[in-house]
RNA sequence: UGGGCCAUAGCCAAGCGGUAAGGCACAGGACUUUGACUCCUGCACUCGAUGGUUCAAAUCCAUCUGGCCCAGCCA
């Protein structure tokens, strides 16, 4: 979709850095660590990088910044592959892993070192915090700092053989315990962690921090921009001083942006975390968050969010983008690709008096009248059907032209009928309207006298399967405030509702994914997780604009 | 509090000294076998504020205000 004519500000440094041969090539990542699900957030990353070098006839790598095993496992390696393929963007088929180059960050380290540059340090995790000092006051240097190359190089090696214990020494860059920026007085670079790695097993005792591996891991690769967000700007100093004393010829170049932000949801792992936990949704994927998978259950698809991320831009103003933005998106793309059938989600009967009681014909219409190559859609018709409680109404308000007892209204792709009378249950409800139909306004082509200003959609009650669907309102109260001030979620009881309807006969075959528009009702697709052959369950991925309110 | 960053419509976002793009949302209208879609129309005399420079300022300068990030051996 829509090519952006504007250039971002991202877009302009790189197109200076090629103008200026600083880079042989464009290469971009996306560097997660495998330490949970990825979200809406990861994917504007995903795909903006992707972009960024498909742009530049570039290369973009997934790479896991696997550096800290306490945190990451293989099952998170596994989901973010596959949401990373379900984004459809290409990779190269290389999975690349930040722990491959374990061998040549320890001897980088070993070049610091030699350099006079890094120093094995003796402090405490508490001592060096109190070395460190704060906003308003410089650090200190640590005892440690003036040792010598030989005995530094011995006792990192030493580090990485085993000799000490969890938090006895690190191996830190040698700065400056003064500057202003807290990231550059001194910051570790390796730390002992006597722990199995995913990838690498019990072959280290060491690993890198952030800091030091993520440049590196850059370098390697031939990264020429490296796009991070906001949060990471007081690290790029750090970042083009260890690209620097490592002497990359084609040193990366990290450039920030502002992370994506969505009104009515919540991004951000902790807080999708504590609602998985407190069995608040279903899980990492229920249809009401904005994890990747989330997402693809609901029925969005990646196309919906490539446009999206597109068009919700990429500046460095901290902003939330309206939710409805993305509905946008999922609508346009839907708009053209899905079969648009009926289906009742809030049934009352109707009844056609007139016509034959043991008679079902079959009507046609095409699928999509804006893309007919989709085929014809046909469906039975009969005199017993489910119409939508809504679309019958005893007192109808002003400018309503649905049924109500006189009016003369279109059955979709069938005829017109006139409401004679109605049934109501013992709590007042409608239960049945009566009609007669005009066997004359058969939609079928005919040039019919008269017009009706109302068009309704029902399914033949004696064809018609059951079936359930999901409305999803917000999971969160935007009212309130998403975070309570004791940093909990407010969410939104009401946020899921469980209706029992009717489908046409035709999608009862209809399998996991699959989605469709229902006439008047919204977009929706069947739920992979909860459907079975008896009881198919539909998900709304977002409704219709609808410019009427009853 | 020291440092870094940010501020253009309800929400995103272009704009880089020559008189405010675009999208979403919203409102009105046309069309309509989905109150959908589509198509028109409208939607910032003004760019966080105040001063200054200039023939000319959202763009340059100064001051101020507001917001975000940083004191992990997390990423």
């Amino acid at each position: 979709m829509g090519d952006t004519q504007s250039k971002n500000f991202i877009e302009v440094e790189i197109e200076n850095d090629l103008k200026n041969n600083k880079n042989k090539e464009i290469v971009t990542r996306f560097p997660p660590e495998p330490n949970g699900y990825l979200h809406i957030g990861h994917a504007k990353s995903i795909i903006y990088n992707y972009q960024i070098a498909k742009k530049y006839n570039g290369k973009f790598h997934l790479r896991f910044d696997d550096t800290n095993p306490q945190k990451e496992n293989e099952e998170y390696v596994k989901s973010i592959i596959d949401d990373v393929n379900w984004l459809g963007v290409d990779y190269n088929n290389e999975v690349l892993f930040a722990s491959n180059y374990f061998d040549k960050m320890y001897e980088f380290a070993v070049l610091l070192i030699k350099k006079g540059l890094a120093y094995v340090c003796d402090l405490s995790a508490d001592e060096i915090k109190k070395y460190r000092g704060d906003y308003n006051s410089i650090g200190k240097n640590s005892p440690y700092r003036d040792r010598s190359i030989e005995e530094n190089l011995k006792l990192f090696e030493e580090m990485r053989n085993g000799k000490y214990e969890n938090g006895e020494k690190t191996l830190r860059a040698k700065i400056d315990m003064s500057s202003p920026n807290l990231n550059m007085r001194d910051p570790v670079i390796y730390r002992i962690a006597k722990i199995n790695h995913h990838n690498t097993k019990d072959k280290w005792c060491i690993y890198p921090m952030y800091d030091f591996a993520h440049p590196l891991e850059d370098a390697i690769e031939g990264i020429s921009h490296s796009l991070c967000t906001l949060e990471f700007e007081d690290h790029r100093p750090f970042y083009d001083w260890v690209v620097k004393n490592c002497e990359f010829k084609y040193p990366p170049r990290q450039i920030e942006f502002a992370k994506l932000y969505l009104t009515n949801v919540i991004t951000g792992k902790r807080y999708i975390k504590e609602l998985v936990d407190k069995k608040i949704v279903d899980g990492w994927d229920d249809p009401r968050l904005v994890t990747i998978s989330a997402l693809k259950r609901r029925g969005y698809t990646p196309n919906s969010l490539k446009n999206f991320v597109e068009l919700s831009g990429i500046s460095k103003a901290n902003s939330s983008c309206d939710y409805e933005l993305l509905e946008y998106c999922i609508r346009e793309d839907l708009k053209l690709k899905t079969k648009r059938m009926m289906a009742i989600l809030d049934p009352i009967k109707l009844i056609i008096e007139n016509y034959p009681t043991d008679k079902i014909e079959y009507l046609e219409i095409p699928y999509n009248v804006e893309n007919e190559s989709i085929g014809i859609h046909r469906f039975s018709f009969s005199n017993e059907l489910y119409i939508e409680r809504e679309d019958f109404q005893i007192n109808p308000p002003n400018k309503y032209y649905r049924l109500y007892i006189g009016n003369e209204v279109r059955l979709m792709g069938a005829y017109y009928i006139k409401a004679t009378r109605y049934e109501v249950d013992e709590f007042g409800n409608v239960k049945t309207v009566y009609a007669i139909f005009d066997e004359n306004t058969k939609q079928d082509g005919r040039v019919i006298d008269r017009k009706v200003k109302g068009t309704i959609h029902f399914v033949d009650a004696k064809t018609a399967k059951s079936a359930e669907f999901r409305i999803f309102e917000n999971l969160v109260d935007e009212e309130k405030g998403k975070i309570n001030p004791d940093g909990t979620i407010n969410y939104n009881k009401n946020s899921l509702t469980k209706k029992y309807g009717f489908i046409e006969k035709e999608l009862a075959d209809a399998k996991a994914f699959d989605s469709f528009q229902f006439i008047r009702t919204g977009y929706f697709n069947v739920d992979y997780k909860d459907s079975s052959k008896d009881n198919l369950v539909f998900n709304r991925i977002v409704d219709l604009k609808s410019s009427f309110k009853l």
